[in-house]
RNA sequence: GGAGAGGUGGCCGAGUGGCUUAAGGCGUCGGUUUGCUAAACCGAUGUAGUAUCGUAAGGUGCUACCGGGGGUUCGAAUCCCCCCUUCUCCGCCA
């Protein structure tokens, strides 16, 4: 969520960043937002002037009546006077709804490093690791053919079970999965700083408006209850799959004050991450190139405003430091104002080489919220005993998602004979050395 | 699923309708005293919104906030209703 006070102030400037975005057609609210802004405050200031009236005519009524007077005349001008102020408030929180259901929607600004451009096209090649890129003297089969072969992949079952898009990890494929989840996390842990967070999967929607879900995007995001409607709804239990373990994590600290000598905090964990992947149907649907249950292992820090920016370089170094020890060839790209999303002011994607598909394919994304997150989250921190509180700047970034990283893995790895070499950092976690 | 007890400032903790601008204590910061430390004493010490003054840092006024929401009342931390949550016990359970 952007500052109101940017808006009341260079609302050119918010334009000027929709614009940046291609969301043309958001422009108008800016002005909606203005208006409301000018409205909310003048009737804040006409409730609170009656208000102060009325506390000031009470505190004299329970003068008069403990020296035994008669204040009938001031208490009912009094009643109309709380009248009037709950129909004012009542006005207000219109107005205050109206005014969060815009601001919620709208992106955040974008860091002056970000690129312009209209789409995907756009984005900028930071930086080219292909070292380990390999050239195959055979065939090269893709994941899914080789996953099918091996019995580690099972695609027709796990549509069986559940649906398309809920592969289930046979064998060594299951062992080849949990050894590169805790080959990441190790390596975040021990070797990055960062904190173990095991996660709940499920959240609530106040958790999924801090990171900004809720309410834009909210059509991505599995909503869990009872198969019984009445019991749902007499239960008022209302949670939702998270999408990314960053909606858990982040939130942890929601509504808290931190201590600037805590910062940055840095947490990593791994959990399922649940997508409805609503109207993206026909888009890359081979496969594990898009699932709606994948498994990621996330990091998330929560720093100080002057140092999120270095914090973002050293976060996709955390990442691309996995694809480096796994040796597989990987680009990082710098989003371009078009293609971002919409609560990051800078992202970096990490892509991996898929041999089979011949091009990149995204494995993570790395971002920096600046305080975008926090304000919607109430994440904020002191320097100091008497500082004023400022908000957080968070930021998080996949370190890495498995199923396109066994993508890649998979392909890369591959031998003439259709087996697979366990990369050498993961043998100590799978303890076999081929796949086949 | 059942029974009970809680949720008050950074922390502990009092507070059953108006002398509560939330007692008292701890902590923190500033000061006095002191060879230094400690102690003692004095003062300060929340968040948010809004108006106004100031180039600004900030000052001043008003309003709201005692788990969340709603209600009663001229007036609510206090009374009523709903919800969330923590703890204890019983039952069930991986």
């Amino acid at each position: 969520m952007i500052d109101i006070k940017l808006i009341r102030e260079t609302p050119e400037k918010v334009k000027a960043m929709l614009e940046a975005r291609q969301q043309h057609a958001d422009l108008s609210r800016v002005d909606d937002l203005v208006l409301l802004d000018q409205k909310r405050r003048a009737l804040v200031a006409k409730a609170d002037d009656l208000k102060a009236t009325r506390n000031k005519v009470s505190d004299d009524i329970a003068t008069i009546k403990k020296q035994k007077g008669n204040a009938d005349d001031k208490i009912a001008e009094m009643k109309v006077v709380s009248d009037n102020i709950a129909a004012l408030d009542a006005e207000l929180r219109t107005i205050e709804a109206e005014q969060e259901n815009i601001l919620l929607r709208l992106p955040n600004m974008l860091h002056e490093s970000v690129p312009l451009g209209k789409s995907a096209d756009d984005n900028k090649v930071h930086k080219e690791v292909l070292s380990f890129k390999r050239e195959f003297d055979f065939t090269v089969k893709d994941h899914t053919q080789l996953g099918k072969a091996l019995g580690i992949l099972d695609f027709e079952r796990g549509a069986k079970i559940s649906g398309a898009g809920f592969p289930v990890y046979v064998g060594k494929g299951a062992s080849l999965e949990r050894a590169l989840i805790n080959f990441m996390l190790d390596m975040h842990l021990e070797k990055h700083g960062y904190k173990e967070i095991f996660p709940p999967f499920f959240v609530n929607q106040e958790s999924l408006r801090g990171t900004g879900q809720f309410p834009k995007f909210i059509n991505q995001v599995y909503k869990v209850g009872y198969e019984d409607e009445e019991k749902y709804e007499a239960s008022g239990v209302k949670l939702y799959a998270i999408p990314t373990a960053e909606v858990p994590i982040t939130n942890l600290h929601r509504d808290e004050m931190l201590k600037a000598a805590d910062l940055p905090i840095k947490y990593a964990g791994y959990s399922a991450c649940f997508r409805s992947e609503a109207g993206s149907y026909g888009k890359d649907v081979k496969g594990f190139l898009r699932l709606h249950q994948f498994n990621k292992v996330e990091m998330v820090k929560f720093t100080l405003p002057e140092t999120s920016y270095d914090e973002l370089e050293l976060l996709v170094q955390d990442a691309e430091d996995i694809l480096q020890a796994l040796k597989i060839p990987y680009r990082v790209l710098l989003l371009c104002s078009g293609d971002i999303g919409a609560g990051a002011a800078k992202c970096y994607d990490i892509e991996v080489w898929s041999p089979a598909e011949q091009r990149f394919l995204e494995a993570s994304s790395c971002s920096n919220f600046e305080d975008y997150q926090s304000r919607r989250a109430h994440i904020r921190f002191k320097r100091d005993e008497k500082s004023k509180p400022e908000f957080v700047h968070t930021l998080n970034g996949s370190g890495l998602a498995t199923s396109r990283l066994m993508v890649a893995l998979l392909e890369t790895y591959q031998t003439k004979e259709g087996k697979i070499a366990v990369p050498d950092v993961l043998r100590p976690y799978t303890r076999f050395d081929m796949v086949g």
